[in-house]
DNA sequence: GACATCACGC
DNA sequence: GACGTACGTGATGTCA
């Protein structure tokens, strides 16, 4: 039989004591009182090192309504608060347990106990050996033949191992009387009463002779007399209470899982911050040398296949449970780019495929496999790994794990995800440098990674988020990408050719204005024209210099005809070379089409991000740029364009977990909400509603989404910054559940130190504590931001997947071939059109049901310039 | 090649 | 009194 795989449950509030009143008041460099969490850490490091668990969890106490106050109002009422050197350290000591990955738990209204109780039995249940780590010996009642558990005595390193048989020898006790033990003789640290006059020794001999508390009171004959036996008698409901006080409650809802208490590596960047910060110099000094620990070489465990019949052979004569494989490329481009390398890991075995003239027979062999959804795949980079079979005409099926993603959804703000860098972060190894044996570090890091997403994935609670969202979209965003937008090149031509002259003679223009010649592109020779030659007045000074942004200039644009002249050339020069130049390079020769590469793991939000070319940020405000859509046109002759973009989906949003009356009952009635906003603030009815209030109102509810400060308000509305205060004032006082929220958002930061979407997608805010007015101020921001813009993130990822899946099931020859955040873009034969209308409608405003009504809006045309509304 | 400035979208 | 609107990508110029 197989050894029993080992959980560690410990006690987070007793370890923490403990340690703190066991070790003299240390501080590091600043003046940080650090000693508990110097204490915490170093015992911890002794039980992983002694135990070498499998599993591992730490519990807390949260809250101050504990549901034993229910049934006894004094629980713990002579218990003395944290003292105030350890408080501060609880944070540190869970900061320390996140960078080293530990599993914590801790709910509002529960004792740690309470968790490790409910904990133990799921164990029970998993057939795991447990020990639990507490100082607190109420956790004894918890021993049995799975579990034992570790006292920590005086100090840190006296520790006392219980089983069964060890409870027995010490108090002579089953562990189940260990409850019995303290209803009798209560508990002066939680104030427990038990029965007055009992102590230990008396309940000990009581309870050897008659077992429980129950017992002793159905024989209370047997004191007839004794002075015993009127105590027991006139405490016999308080005896009863006092057990069930110190009875351990096993039955909270926690989400157990085997993943999320997984022991993984720690992040080794993170806990080596942390140390440094705390000159915790001997820990350090131990990471450090951890973490240079070398990679396993790769004559062990790696093969170089040359010949298809090779990996045939392999692939047939191996019982595949589950595949990783990574493919290395020439170019980051997906859709140019070349296979350099296919590597696989089978079984603790990696096998590489380099250097060979075609790859073709090599894919043939692993067709099959790779298109069968029963086998799990693993890789890092599904979305490129889709692209790139389907060009190879491989219909890549049952990826299980992505890495890239997972990793990016444990912290969308985390800038490099390479595979490398994933590697050193999660096991402080770095690969080697030469082929193939760079290639085999790559393959088993990127193996190895799989199981700690798993764990911190289901830790984390994203799960969900990840199967069901975001590892179908990355299918879908491969099929876009490689469906491509046709672009209709005579068009940009035409329009190149006109901005050519139009720009050239605005250049003549604004030499003949300035006097001279110059390169108008150049904020530094346009400044000096502008703030010396011509002497006009500075308004903004950059890093290096005079400003020269839109904004300043359109302040100046009265003063000097040259200025309009430069804002004219300005818009002029970023159409052609961004979007007309810029798309002419970008376009397929053949096909002229443009394939954008959909980014799902860059934005710190939850977005998609879009390159080469951007096709998120093509024109559309001014008439002038929004020409350029008129060259955006459909694959093929005949076909249509749908576009269905969401009508105020964040507004709608905010509603919705604002639980705001007013934001609800305007969405609801379908209202205009800017008007309606307006009205409110400026308290007029809706029909006295100006444009001006309209355009007034539209900005703070733009404010409301992005964070709103005072200062960006005035800047935005050219008012004062009193002005802009007391707009905000006002709109709080009637928009008073988006005050509630706000206020709440920001308290969870600072609790959490991370905020969540509707689906549960975090960030993180390192901020959110700061010192530093400015660094708290933008993660506030931030905290109110990020779940509002992320959660619409959420829901249009959630339609894009559903509206795919409908479309491929039932054969459509539409195609989805855009997101621009909470717009979708189609091309379509008419024939489909009513009824792709009808799919992308109902598949966007049921994606995820909020309080109020989601809207989508569409239209159809040739071109995504002429578009005509959809009613 | 890195950095700054500017401008486009949502 | 601070010193700020969120999130992105791309083109161009400047300086090393």
């Amino acid at each position: 039989m197989m050894k029993k795989e080992k959980f560690i449950v410990i006690d987070g509030n007793s370890l923490a004591n403990r340690a703190f009143y066991a070790i003299p008041l240390l501080s590091n460099s600043r003046g940080v009182i650090t000693n508990a969490a110097y204490g915490f850490t170093n015992m911890l490091m002794r039980i992983f090192a002694d135990e070498k668990p499998d599993y591992m969890a730490v519990a807390f106490d949260k809250g101050r309504v504990v549901f034993r106050h229910q049934e006894y109002a004094e629980y713990k009422g002579q218990r003395k608060g944290m003292p105030d050197e350890l408080r501060p350290q609880m944070g540190i000591i869970k900061d320390i347990l996140k960078a080293m990955n530990v599993a914590v738990f801790e709910m509002e209204g529960y004792e740690a106990d309470d968790l490790i109780g409910t904990m133990v039995k799921w164990a029970e249940k998993e057939n795991l050996e447990t020990l639990i780590v507490t100082g607190d010996r109420d956790a004894l009642q918890l021993v049995s033949e799975n579990t034992r558990v570790l006292l920590t005595r005086k100090g840190i390193s006296e520790l006392e191992i219980f089983d069964i048989p060890a409870v027995k020898e010490k108090f002579g006790l089953t562990p189940e009387q260990i409850i019995d033990l303290k209803g009798l003789m209560g508990d002066p640290s939680d104030n427990i009463p038990g029965v007055p006059g009992v102590g230990e020794k008396t309940a000990l001999k009581l309870l050897q002779e008659y077992g429980s508390v129950e017992n002793i009171m159905a024989h209370l004959e047997d004191f007839q007399g004794k002075k015993l036996g009127e105590k027991l008698k006139e405490n016999k409901e308080q005896a009863f209470l006092s057990k069930k006080l110190a009875t351990i409650y096993c039955c909270v809802e926690m989400d157990l899982s085997r993943e999320k208490v997984k022991v993984v590596p720690p992040d080794y960047e993170a806990l080596i911050d942390i140390y440094k910060e705390l000159d915790f110099n001997n820990l350090l000094k131990n990471i450090l040398a951890e973490r240079k620990a070398p990679v396993k070489k790769l004559e062990t465990r790696g093969e170089i296949i040359e010949r298809p019949a090779r990996l045939k052979e392999i692939l047939t004569g191996t019982d595949i449970k589950e595949l990783s494989f990574l493919l290395h490329f020439d170019s980051p481009d997906a859709h140019r780019g070349k296979v350099t390398c296919l590597g696989i890991w089978l079984n603790d075995i990696g096998y590489l495929i380099q250097d060979v003239k075609d790859f073709g027979p090599f894919f043939k062999e692993l067709k099959p496999y790779l298109e069968d959804e029963d086998i799990p795949k693993i890789t890092y980079d599904a979305k490129m790994a889709h692209i790139f079979f389907l060009r190879e005409k491989i219909k890549l099926r049952g990826v299980r794990w992505d890495v890239l993603l997972a990793s990016y959804l444990l912290d969308p703000s985390q800038n490099d995800l390479s595979l490398k860098n994933l590697i050193y972060r999660n096991f402080g190894t770095v690969v080697a440098e030469e082929e193939p044996a760079r290639s085999l570090n790559l393959l088993e890091g990127m193996h190895k990674l799989k199981s700690v997403v798993v764990q911190k994935i289901t830790a984390h609670d994203l799960l969900e988020l990840y199967e069901e969202v975001e590892l179908p979209l990355s299918r879908v965003l491969a099929h876009m990408e490689l469906q491509g937008v046709k672009l209709d090149r005579e068009q940009l031509k035409k329009m190149g050719k006109e901005l050519e002259q139009r720009i050239n003679g605005l250049t003549g223009k604004i030499f003949a204005l300035a006097g001279e010649e110059f390169n108008i592109n150049s904020p530094k020779q346009l400044g000096s024209i502008l703030f010396e030659k011509l002497g006009l007045p500075v308004v903004k000074k950059t890093k290096t210099g005079y400003s020269t942004d839109a904004e300043v200039l359109e302040t100046l644009a009265e003063q000097h005809q040259i200025v309009k002249e430069i804002l004219n050339y300005r818009m002029l020069v970023k159409l052609k070379s961004t979007y007309v130049d810029g798309l002419l390079n970008i376009m397929n020769t053949k096909t002229n089409k443009v394939h954008t590469s959909f980014n799902q793991t860059i934005t710190a939000t939850g977005r998609l991000s879009s390159t080469e070319p951007n096709l998120q940020n093509i024109p559309i405000r001014l008439e002038e740029g929004r020409k350029i859509r008129k060259a955006f046109i459909p694959s093929k002759e005949g076909y249509i364009l749908l576009t269905a973009d969401y009508s105020q989906i964040e507004l709608r949003i905010l509603a919705h977990i604002a639980q705001d009356e007013v934001l609800i009952e305007a969405f609801g009635n379908g209202q205009d909400i800017h008007s309606r906003t307006a009205s409110e603030i400026f308290n007029v009815p809706m029909e006295q509603v100006t444009k001006e209030m309209r355009r007034h109102a539209k900005a703070i509810n733009f404010g409301i989404i992005y964070g709103l400060s005072d200062f960006g308000l005035a800047k935005d509305l050219g008012i004062s910054r009193k002005e802009a205060k007391s707009y905000i004032d006002n709109y709080f006082k009637k928009y008073a559940g988006v005050k509630r929220w706000i206020e709440h958002i920001i308290q969870e930061a600072r609790e959490k130190g991370y905020v969540t979407t509707l689906l549960g997608r975090r960030r993180y805010l390192n901020d959110i504590n700061s010192k530093n007015y400015n660094l708290r101020s933008f993660a506030e921001r931030t905290a109110m931001n990020t779940p509002i813009q992320g959660s619409a993130a959420d829901i249009i990822k959630i339609a894009m997947v559903n509206i795919f899946e409908k479309m491929e099931r039932n054969g459509f020859s539409a195609r989805m071939i855009l997101q621009v955040h909470d717009e979708l873009v189609f091309e379509a034969p008419p024939r489909e059109a009513s009824r792709l209308i009808s799919l992308v409608r109902t598949e966007m405003e049921q994606a995820y049901p909020l309080i109020v009504p989601l809207k989508v809006d569409m239209q159809v045309g040739f071109n995504w310039y002429e578009l005509e509304s959809i009613y």
